[in-house]
DNA sequence: ATAGGGTTAG
């Protein structure tokens, strides 16, 4: 076919079906030039395309990266068909151009033209990724009685519509309506159901079906990852690597579990799920290689995590994959390192998005980068025309709010084109505190009990400041105030990877089988410290006693715990990554980077915020967080 | 020519 196309196109116009199979030849091939040589062949000869012409030209085109041109013969073109508006449906969902392939669809359907089963999967698919469920429903009702429903494809897509609108009730009906299923009907249904974190249904299906295929296994190890449930969906992932599994892994199981590890901060299993990925040969795929970024720096190594990113082939590394590495610096406040990607990646042509900007923004909050910060923040939707959305204010907010500059912080808000959320009154709040500006702070509280009255953390925040200044009536009417809404706190606890195994501590926790040994390692941790010659900074200490668990003693706090079990398990100079479910508390933070100087080791603690590097006795947050 | 699993986030 190659060889007859590329005979001099010289001589006289080709019947219509002639033109009809080249163009059909093309699609999907990537031979553009050759396209428009035959598209330009046909017009100087004063061919005009017929429908069965113009759908192929419109199909080529759309494979070939060119939508502009496929809707340009679409829209001139003379004669409509069905096929010819099939085409260019299917060619708008390709691009995900979905509000015109709806649009479409009704201009087809109003020429009298009733769409087929080549048809409506497009326009089911449009509606699901708009969660349009009304325009869904309307385009169901057309088709009740066509029969057309009974199709496999159209079924399959009008039950991933309900799905992807949240009406598995409907979806499930259609599902048992089906005569014919395969296993794609079986996959959306079981994706649909791990979307909503229903695990026991999703089960249920998984194991009933007839066919399990790669999609089946990827949806259940995805949903368990994304849901938080990492050790299901690593247990499932491992169950897959079995000799006897009946599917292998490919690149999207590998990047759907590697978010289980980061969840977990289990670095060897992560570092086991590289290995097999560079053994699969799917370790040069991008996505894949992204999700390596985030893992590493997730789990505490950010050396991993840039060698990562620097394995990326220069024409893959897309905006992901640049957002992921500035986010994984600002997470370890290497700010400084943050700005200087960001600045790459505008070197490198890839147009930031607003998750660059968080994480740029986020870096420069989180290692005092207050200048930089505003610079950026001020010029990005002007320079960079990314628009200012909530949590950019939240970072901005942030960044001066540890500054210190909490009337500029409050003044921002009061600016702001939309409603300040949480996560920006519980900045103030922080800042408030550390500040010690009691009506700022109180100001912030008192949103947050609107706006997130479960928080226990906030009521504890603002009765230490209260207790601070002696304004004990306020203290007891907080009290009063969190046990008529039975608050409860979030018990601390930390973990540390051992062995291939996470060792898990609460605060005050004795039911280690080392906790004798533990216990007896922290006792002696005072004296050690004035051996050394270290005077702790108990100005720090004094004000900033820990929020979440004042009245448990300091020493045991859950971190310490985990930091004891791992300089006692491991050989000298191991790096100690440990991860905590709150914030760390201040005295912990002086005691740990006394403790990395003492012992000689670097400790990487990730809290809930953010990851701190302790070594040779100081942090990389500087005491900033 | 048609459907299903998807990495980044104060």
């Amino acid at each position: 076919m190659l060889k007859i196309i590329l005979q001099p196109l010289y001589q006289n116009s080709f019947p219509p079906s002639t033109y009809a199979s080249i163009f059909q030849f093309l699609v999907g091939k990537n031979f553009v030039k050759l396209g428009q040589q035959v598209h330009a062949h046909m017009a100087v000869r004063g061919v005009s395309p017929n429908g069965l012409v113009a759908a192929k030209m419109v199909a080529m085109y759309a494979s070939s990266g060119e939508i502009d041109s496929a809707s340009y013969i679409f829209d001139s073109a003379t004669e409509p068909s069905s096929l010819l508006y099939n085409a260019m449906i299917r060619a708008l969902t390709l691009y995900g151009i979905t509000k015109r392939t709806i649009e479409i669809f009704f201009q087809m359907h109003s020429l009298g033209f009733r769409g087929d089963n080549f048809t409506f999967p497009f326009v089911f698919k449009s509606c699901a990724d708009l969660s349009d469920v009304w325009c869904g429903k309307c385009v169901h009702s057309l088709i009740l009685r066509s029969g057309f429903v009974f199709d496999m494809y159209v079924g399959t897509s009008l039950v991933d519509m309900y799905v992807k609108c949240g009406d598995l009730i409907d979806a499930r009906k259609l599902f048992d309506e089906m005569p014919v299923r395969d296993v794609s009907a079986w996959n959306v249904l079981i994706a649909g159901y791990m979307k909503d974190g229903l695990f026991k249904d999703a089960e249920e299906l998984f194991e009933e079906m007839p066919i399990r295929n790669i999609v089946s296994w990827t949806a259940m190890i995805s949903g368990y990852a994304q849901n938080g449930l990492a050790d299901e969906s690593l247990q499932l992932f491992d169950k897959m690597l079995d000799p006897d599994s009946e599917v292998r892994p490919n690149w999207v199981t590998v990047m759907s579990v590697l978010p289980a590890c980061a969840h977990s901060a289990a670095l060897d299993r992560g570092k086991k799920i590289h290995s097999f990925a560079r053994e699969a040969g799917l370790e040069k795929n991008p996505s894949v290689q992204t999700a390596l970024i985030a893992m590493y720096a997730k789990c505490g190594s950010l050396v991993d995590a840039r060698l990562c990113f620097d394995q990326i082939n220069p024409r893959e590394k897309k905006l992901v994959a640049w957002n992921t590495m500035i986010t994984a610096y600002a997470s370890h406040g290497f700010g400084r390192e943050a700005v200087s990607t960001f600045e790459d990646m505008l070197r490198a042509g890839i147009q930031p998005d607003k998750i660059t900007f968080t994480g740029l923004l986020s870096g420069c909050s989180h290692s005092g980068l207050v200048d930089v910060g505003l610079r950026y923040f001020d010029c990005m939707s002007l320079v960079y025309f990314v628009e200012k959305g909530h949590d950019h204010y939240a970072c901005v907010v942030d960044l001066l709010g540890r500054a210190g500059r909490l009337v500029e912080a409050y003044n921002l808000i009061s600016q702001m084109p939309m409603a300040a959320g949480p996560s920006i009154w519980g900045s103030l709040l922080a800042a408030g505190r550390s500040h010690r500006n009691l009506e700022i702070a109180e100001l912030a509280a008192k949103k947050l009990f609107i706006l997130e009255p479960d928080n226990s953390g906030n009521y504890i925040v603002l009765s230490n400041m209260y207790a601070e200044a002696g304004m004990w009536e306020e203290v007891t009417h907080l009290r009063i105030q969190q046990k008529s809404r039975r608050i409860m706190k979030s018990p601390g606890c930390s973990w540390i990877e051992f062995d291939g195994k996470a060792h898990l501590f609460l605060g005050g926790d004795t039911s280690h089988p080392q906790a004798e040994q533990i216990y007896l390692f922290l006792e002696a941790l005072p004296a050690k410290i004035k051996a050394a010659g270290y005077m702790p900074d108990t100005t720090f200490a004094l004000h900033d006693v820990s929020e979440e668990e004042k009245e448990q003693n300091l020493s045991s706090h859950s971190e310490r715990l985990a930091i004891a079990f791992g300089i006692l398990n491991t050989s000298p100079g191991t790096v100690l990554r440990v991860t905590k479910n709150l914030r760390i508390c201040g005295d912990c933070h002086t005691a740990i980077k006394l403790v990395s100087k003492i012992y000689e080791r670097e400790i990487i603690v990730r809290d809930v915020n953010r990851f701190h590097h302790f070594k040779d006795g100081s942090c990389s947050c500087r005491d900033y967080w």
